[in-house]
DNA sequence: TATCGTTGTGCAAACGATTACACAAAGCAT
DNA sequence: ATGCTTTGTGTAATCGTTTGCACAACGATA
């Protein structure tokens, strides 16, 4: 209680302090194991008193079980990452595990990363970057299997994963914008090399497809505002489309910014734009943007439902697919 | 490398493979430790060969540092937490130090998280939280010097710190929007009992008395959109203001969506709306915010610099306060 | 009263590394 | 050839828990 006390009181210490033995601190501290209920009591009357808690290092040697989960992502920065990060978050505190987050920019640290947090036997393992290849993550993680959330068509399907279909949203958007007499589309994809951003264009141009179109330009950004912008400003004025499906909602709003500042065309009757992943931001007023929506909430209670399988030792693979809808706003 | 084999190799495995003790192996590892060069060459070929990695939690519990970092934030999703948390995962990693991410909904359960979390053993604790007292952090993490960003007044002088100081560039802001002719000031709070809060208004509100002038009108949100939004409409029904300051840059951007779709007000010419934080979106095209900004990277670059001081083995404590400067937007 | 669960506790062996200490081998000067 | 340092390796203790096993005490049953 002092809170100055620098060294941490040990089981054998809090023992001798108790007059009981080591073994019996431990099970005063699981919920159900033989003990007294006034020995326990009494133990746990001492603990507080001598700031006694177990140590969660040693205790994770003996178990073989960390309770701490590896995180993936690719940026926190990215508003969708970040809600579904929240939201994942909670849900695993709530089941006292701890997330040890895995940040990477680029490709070389990503896996030296990874490898790092193998070190400290995570229980689990859940890679929001299409960026990892699903062998490098199973080799990196031998002894748990991690769970992707991607969309990368699974060689290895040992693998348990959530997946996410917006085809069918990607055609109610596509049929609402041609409707309205739009024919010329670009794509704005939000890397070059990712197995999502593929997935993603190709909802969009299916249903493209269906209305004996296709994709007129096409440009590459990086998933920012600042590349959303840019890159729509090149695309506007090389080629005269009318509509732009974006690879992200971020991307969207710059490309809105740039059509409406730089070229002086507006929402939605010079121009059409659509973005993807259904931020909390695209509902703003400012913004109230047009998007292929993923329903965040669902998305992470699917990710720890299948921990929660994993836990029960039901290792799988699971496998989850969720479906995208429209959310429809004043940008097309 | 099979990556399929479900138990992974100790370093006593390891030793008879390689024909050596697992004091041998351990010192193939440690880069600086007595060790012929054709051993440990051997031994790592070894190692590399069986997939082994020394195991982390076990070299905790012996050294007694685990190479882990709490940190401690109230929510991911608000765009300003995100962007220094981002910086920080970066500076963290490029050291070798994992972070465990505590995110706080409400009061009860940031104490057992942090609890929690303590049990692990982490090596440094970064507190972004000013509803978390000072106090309480000293006595969970009672071996662990907490770092504490945020700036409430410390009665405590023994805990490492980073604050901010924002009265020089409220002072301009105010200075300007005077200037411009706006008398009618209210303030909209992102919370009602936090320190942060109360400081960011007093920066103002002394600006404002150095003109003579006070706030006109109080509310209370809780740092979201959708709170600015709602207590921007509330707050302009009821008093005729004609400059809001707000608690961070995304009620600022509510209530400019506010001012401007309920109540036909733009900016600046008709009201004046001035964010604080400085996150990137406020220097977006549709924004275009004034706000008093905070420099991220040097913010966390003070934060890794006291977290190497303290693993250098000077605990301080180490006080760095850091100056808030405005962005000038078409806001105000 | 003898027997048999049941309950509560202690002993000691894990868990998988690190590291102080000891010691053999080797290099080198006398 | 002797003594001294340097280098490389093994032995064993340690970090702080958990848990299988043994056992004593106890109440209930026959």
């Amino acid at each position: 209680m002092s809170g100055t006390n620098r060294r941490r009181i040990t089981s054998k210490e809090l023992a001798k302090l108790a007059g009981v033995s080591s073994a019996t601190i431990s099970r005063a501290f699981s919920p159900d194991s033989r003990i007294g209920s006034a020995t326990r009591d009494r133990i746990l009357a001492v603990a507080r008193e001598y700031g006694y808690q177990p140590n969660a290092i040693a205790r994770s040697l003996n178990n073989q079980r960390s309770r701490l989960v590896a995180l993936v992502v690719n940026a926190i920065g990215n508003p969708c990452e970040a809600e579904e990060q929240q939201l994942l978050v909670h849900r695993l505190q709530a089941r006292q595990l701890l997330p040890i987050l895995l940040c990477c920019a680029d490709h070389s640290d990503r896996l030296q990363l990874m490898r790092l947090a193998s070190t400290y036997q995570v229980d689990h393992v859940v890679i929001f970057s299409d960026m990892v290849s699903m062998q490098d993550a199973v080799d990196i993680f031998h002894t748990t299997k991690p769970i992707i959330v991607s969309f990368e068509p699974l060689e290895n399907e040992d693998v348990s994963n959530i997946r996410i279909d917006g085809a069918a949203g990607a055609g109610e958007i596509i049929d609402k914008i041609v409707g309205d007499g739009k024919r010329r589309f670009a794509y704005l994809s939000g890397t070059k090399s990712s197995w999502i951003d593929k997935l993603r264009r190709k909802w969009f141009a299916d249903a493209l497809a269906r209305h004996g179109l296709a994709f007129e330009a096409e440009a590459f950004g990086d998933y920012s505002y600042d590349s959303g912008f840019k890159e729509a400003v090149l695309l506007l004025h090389r080629s005269k489309v009318d509509a732009i499906i974006c690879g992200n909602d971020v991307m969207a709003i710059g490309a809105r910014d740039a059509a409406r500042r730089v070229l002086g065309k507006n929402t939605p009757e010079d121009i059409a734009i659509v973005g993807q992943d259904g931020i909390a931001m695209a509902a703003w007023d400012c913004n109230d943007l047009t998007t292929l929506s993923l329903d965040h909430v669902a998305f992470m209670d699917a990710v720890v439902e299948v921990i929660e399988r994993h836990e029960a030792g039901d290792e799988g693979p699971h496998s989850i697919t969720l479906a995208c809808t429209p959310r429809w706003g004043s940008t097309a």
